[in-house]
DNA sequence: TTGTACGCGTTATCAA
DNA sequence: TTGATAACGCGTACAA
């Protein structure tokens, strides 16, 4: 009974007596043992574990990709950090240095907007040492891959819907919180340019300007523009079409339910995911930018 | 330069001088060197680390108290696992065995039904080796400690509402997804009894019963059967009352926005951290079953 | 103030 | 088929 047969029953390794397997396995139900992942890890040089990093789990968006990644990663044995990072880079390059140090097989960050120097220098450098993937933002680097929704055809989905519905101006409305804001607002309006349909953009908190049809950034947006709106006597959709966007639960429960730009989150997250199993795999993939394309459904409010 | 001075310079532990520490640090800086925290755990015998359990972060409330912890956690040196259980007992008897063989310093579980006995077993087992703490959950047990919003008053602060506003039958309202609904519907029977206010129940999908007081188990259900009675020309508040249950961000959006029963999420994550960090302190405390009083926002739905 | 040597619980190599 | 034994990268007595 020396350690080293005992590591091979439990690994299944080398070969074994089967009557010497039997009195190994006895013992350790006797013995209430429990194998030590964290020496296991040392000395196989690797943890499997990967990191995720999001700014906020409580965001809907991001709680369901966290959700899809941690599911398909247990899955193939892995195990997974939440890191809530919030949006301040220091803080950001602060955790990422930590999951390094805790030796993670590979990262995956949510989100984040990639301006700050101090996240970009942690991530590359980080990218040295591990795979890392990046869903919602995008970064050019060598070995960092991005999946990204495609916030361009989203956008130009929401405002095409608004034309044929017969709107003449649309309104870009967000509370700009996330960095994906400034490409939408931007897409917005070279798509209204395009159609010959006026333009603005308006911060939740500005007050309405006057626009028959709003494309949100997200659906809370939209359940709040709808609800501000009938404060000052406007119907939706009898005077105003609204269209939300990422087509969470709460798109059904607004009066009237909203029409909103659906971005696939679970397939997002199973390919984030797919792509970590394949550099952790060793396979080295080409193309480091994938683009997810979105859907709008229609409900009623667009 | 031996191992063991540039160890004492990373813990500024022993006594160093200041010209050598200089050094360490230089040859550090140039060598982009990260310190291994599996060795340390290793040799330190532990690993800074929490295992979150919950059944699914996708919930609302899973993924506020999640983020809570992992936050205050965070703060005092520690690194969130996050494992979505799903609710079957063998699966989540899988994730604790798989966390403890991680060794991690504590574990925390989510409003897991305390039903299935291979979860029982599981978890009174790990609760020989690390500090427990269950949120939403109840078990009795020697080392596990259990914090629960206090359900019965949630709901007698529903039906006490609907009373008050003139209500004579009043329905408790869920889609009976979660183990909490055995209690909170037992409680609005017998608060109803006393007030001598008729009572029903009804699984959402069943089809509405008669009433004009609906107390509810979450704002989703409270949100779908409000869309539900005005398909039948049941106006809510004119016609019927609807209270919500967690005071979520939803509460705001529906028409009218719900009267909901807020159970304080930032208070019960706090809390649970910060016993958490009393017990991987040492410390042992007496009371394991706190209760948190919820109370009730009131806007237009009761 | 610094360096040597051992232990933490595994896996892997090599003899037996 | 099995058992010593050397890594893995860190803290830490203990000695220098």
């Amino acid at each position: 009974m020396s350690t080293a047969t005992v590591s091979r029953v439990l690994n299944n390794s080398g070969a074994v007596k089967a009557q010497t397997r039997r009195r190994v396995l006895d013992a350790l139900e006797a013995s209430d043992y429990t194998l030590n992942e964290v020496a296991r890890s040392l000395a196989m040089r690797h943890t499997k574990t990967v990191a995720i990093l999001t700014t906020d789990v409580r965001e809907f968006y991001y709680a369901h990709i966290a959700y899809g990644i941690e599911q398909r990663m247990a899955g193939a044995g892995y195990t997974a950090f939440l890191c809530n990072t919030g949006t301040d880079g220091a803080r950001q390059a602060e955790y990422i240095r930590a999951m390094l140090s805790k030796r993670v097989s590979a990262m995956v960050v949510l989100g984040s907007s990639m301006r700050d120097p101090a996240l970009i220098t942690a991530l590359i450098k980080a990218s040295r040492s591990v795979p890392i993937v990046l869903t919602n933002a995008n970064l050019a680097a060598e070995r960092v891959f991005c999946i990204e929704r495609d916030d361009a055809a989203g956008v130009r989905l929401g405002v095409d819907r608004l034309h044929v519905r017969g709107c003449r101006s649309v309104c870009y409305a967000s509370d700009f919180a996330f960095h994906s804001d400034a490409l939408k607002r931007q897409v917005c309006a070279e798509a209204c340019e395009q159609l010959g349909l006026g333009h603005t953009a308006m911060s939740l908190w500005d007050g309405a300007p006057r626009a028959d049809g709003y494309v949100c950034s997200s659906d809370t947006v939209a359940a709040k523009l709808i609800v501000a709106l009938g404060a000052k006597g406007v119907r939706v959709p009898a005077d105003a079409l609204v269209v939300g966007y990422d087509n969470t639960d709460l798109a059904q429960f607004t009066s009237p339910p909203l029409t909103s730009v659906d971005s696939d989150i679970a397939h997002q997250a199973g390919m984030a995911a797919e792509m970590l199993l394949a550099l952790l795999e060793g396979e080295t993939i080409s193309e480091n930018h994938v683009l997810i394309t979105p859907t709008l459904v229609v409900r009623e409010s667009a």
